[in-house]
DNA sequence: TTAGAATCTCCAGCGACTGGAGGATTGAGG
DNA sequence: CCTCAATCCTCCAGTCGCTGGAGATTCTAA
């Protein structure tokens, strides 16, 4: 192998994204197909890197893949307008922040839960007791 | 079948958790076998239904199955200590803690990335920029 | 009697990987 | 040149917690 080219080995190392991994975002369409030796290995070269790192980074910061899929179309077309890049990052941001109201709601409820136990039997344990009926959240509804 | 047993139907509707669940939970141990009718089907009772109302709070409120799993063999002896129940709330809070803590970081840098884009080419666009290149982002690790 | 509702079992699919089995190929040291 | 570990290949199964469909059976009410 020409030693401009990487193996996927090599890819693995430059990007931090295990072997598996690499083929099944090939397997998916996320990355092209790489071309292959003689003997069947596949080859990358350093545009492989960029788009494996964007797609790593992407991954990072809770980007679903379908998400990344319309993000890496959209980075080919540079000239472009990238409206529909931010449209999607405001969808993701949204979505983080959804996620965040509803985990400090359940981490209210939990937290309730341990600080009222006296530690004592079962039977008087509160986290056993909020656990047993609903009633006893603040919230209507997880 | 007699009226004071509840076919996988009503046990559903009392419960709010679907029939395939109820099933699924039988098949991993989390509720036991329940007792067949002459034509195989499957009966409750009032015990059951609490039980499945524990189990689904415990979901709700975010408990893993197999954290469920000690803390309903915890509940089946009232006259125990609680502390072991206790030690699994606190684990899931802390946990709970943790993902708010990541969460907010990422809420915070993709935050970053659509607030500072100027909505323009893609060729400029702040989005697709911080998406190749981590060392715009604000935090070392995601 | 008969239609339709409810239940049964088995199995596949979700998302995003992860890892192992079993086999082919490569590269480096002796 | 030879051997042997490292690397690579494909295929498949497992993760978690469900969810739903296919096809068969059984119950219920008009
Ligand atoms: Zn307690
Ligand atoms: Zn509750
Ligand atoms: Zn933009
Ligand atoms: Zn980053």
């Amino acid at each position: 192998m020409p030693t401009s080219t990487l193996a996927i080995g090599a890819l693995a190392k430059r990007t931090g994204v295990k072997i598996p991994t690499i083929r099944y975002y090939e397997s998916i369409g996320l990355l092209p197909e790489a071309p292959r030796t003689g003997s069947n290995r596949r080859t990358y070269d350093e545009a492989s890197v960029r788009r494996l790192r964007f797609i790593r980074h992407a991954r990072e910061l809770g980007f679903e893949v379908e998400a990344i899929r319309q993000l890496l179309t959209l980075a080919d077309d540079p000239g472009g307008p990238c409206r529909e890049a931010d449209v999607l990052a405001r969808a993701h941001l949204a979505e983080i922040e959804s996620r965040i109201t509803r985990l400090e709601a359940l981490r209210d409820e939990v937290r309730r839960m341990v600080e009222g136990c006296a530690q004592d039997q079962v039977r008087s344990c509160h986290v056993i007791e909020v656990l047993a009926d609903h009633a006893h959240c603040l919230h209507e509804r997880h």
